[in-house]
DNA sequence: TCCCTCAATAATGTATACATAATGTTCCGT
DNA sequence: ACGGAACATTATGTATACATTATTGAGGGA
């Protein structure tokens, strides 16, 4: 019934858009090969012409390829990519973080962002962390970012900033869920919320370096637990978008 | 005979963005009022079907905002807005030129970059600089900044950069030819072309902070540039895409 | 046996007709 | 005279038919 109301409110444009991104984030359209424009017609009951328009959306979204003769292609990231992508969004982070300090911002404006730090505090207290705990962390720690990105008061940064944390594995939570399996987990979670806790004082402080480095640092953390949920090996299927992920190999 | 030959190789949807781009930078389509589809079908030639598929493009590209109710409209742009699009591409240019230089780079692929500062040289060797001249410029500048961007190696950041440049006040070279007019051109071009010269340093030596922190200096120039038009109301009219610029009464 | 060419097939790109939703105008009521 | 509602109009969003181009397969020649 729900997804009747969905059916008829939200544009078949959308509706092949979420579809096409399920398939590929899945892996059941591989990466490398053409998407055919026909077969997912059928898999999403969406006509060409919307299907077409979401194509196009993936394509600037960076999931699909354009390949030169017509017709998209699912992309390949190599872990180098990731890892780029991820300390990509970082720079921008800091950069957001840096125009918040510099440029000032009220008690009031930082209010939500001080809450939702209050919240993560609250939610690190039990110990050890449930599975829960890490869902919920991974809506705060979205909102936090989201937050502080705002913070910036500047549309360009802000639009590019929600660019690059479209790929599902450079967004702030992309690698939450995978740590969750990892024994250093509860570590990296706490060195985290400092990264949050500091970031809020320069900006109060109107320290622009400091806000802007630190969130660079904690994108390097990101990173080490990409490197590290990629290393062990038993808990690979909490990555996001695993089957985009070129290995060594191929 | 030769329009009529892009007429046949291009496709439908590609000559519909480039003539709506024309439009949009032209002023001839204004800020804030809902573009026709039916109008963009008869100025450009193309049927509906493409014309629209250039409009999702236009819009992912940052000239266009989709209305909620439906539909695109131009957009407008603050000095704000335009500075902060100029000191977001320094800052991924500094990323990629700071790659670089961490990454190591071999001396047979810095040669085409010293290559285009060399040309760069020789063309600032003439005094005064002829308007020529300035346009060589504009491409020797662009060919600068697309080589270092190749040289960090990494597909996603080179990406982005490119994005971040497509905006045509963002572009490396969006502003030169308004300088042309300014008194301080000479110098401004002088003090550019050093840090061309230094960012080739850095990198050659392996100094990752030092080859950042001249692009994004670089940068910086850009947005002085940009004041320095703005206020310099004598030669507006060089201004690329003058007409997205919203002032302050408006 | 390998390669090149040609043809059949199936894909993408385009145009257009239709449905549906938004917008503007007119008329009626207060 | 002003506000609101209903209708007409025009816009966008969608589906589908068509044309053109790419791809794949088979067949013939070197």
């Amino acid at each position: 019934m729900a997804e009747r109301e969905v059916d008829r409110s939200v544009s078949q444009t959308v509706k092949a858009q979420l579809a096409l991104r399920d398939q590929i984030l899945s892996g059941s359209l591989r990466a490398g090969e053409r998407i055919s424009e026909l077969q997912a017609v059928e898999t999403t009951g969406a006509s060409r012409t919307p299907v077409r328009m979401a194509l196009v959306r993936l394509e600037e979204e960076g999931l699909l390829e354009a390949i030169p003769s017509g017709g998209f292609m699912v992309k390949a990231f190599s872990e180098r990519d990731i890892s780029d992508s991820i300390e990509l969004r970082g720079t921008l982070e800091g950069l957001a973080a840096r125009f918040a300090a510099e440029r000032g911002v009220s008690a009031r404006e930082l209010e939500p962002l001080k809450e939702c730090l209050a919240a993560i505090d609250e939610l690190l207290r039990q110990v050890p962390i449930s599975v829960d705990a890490f869902s919920s962390y991974v809506a705060l720690n979205a909102r936090f970012h989201a937050l502080l990105t705002e913070l910036s008061r500047s549309p360009p940064l802000i639009r590019q900033i929600d660019r690059a944390s479209a790929l599902p594995f450079a967004s702030p939570s992309g690698f939450v869920m995978a740590q969750s399996a990892l024994p250093e987990a509860q570590q990296i979670l706490i060195i985290g919320q400092e990264h949050h806790r500091v970031v809020i004082d320069a900006i109060e402080n109107r320290e622009g370096a400091r806000a802007e480095a630190v969130m660079r640092e904690h994108a390097r953390l990101a990173v080490r637990n990409l490197r590290l949920a990629l290393r062990n090996r038993t808990h690979l299927d909490l990555l996001p978008a695993l089957a985009l992920i070129r290995t060594a190999t191929d």
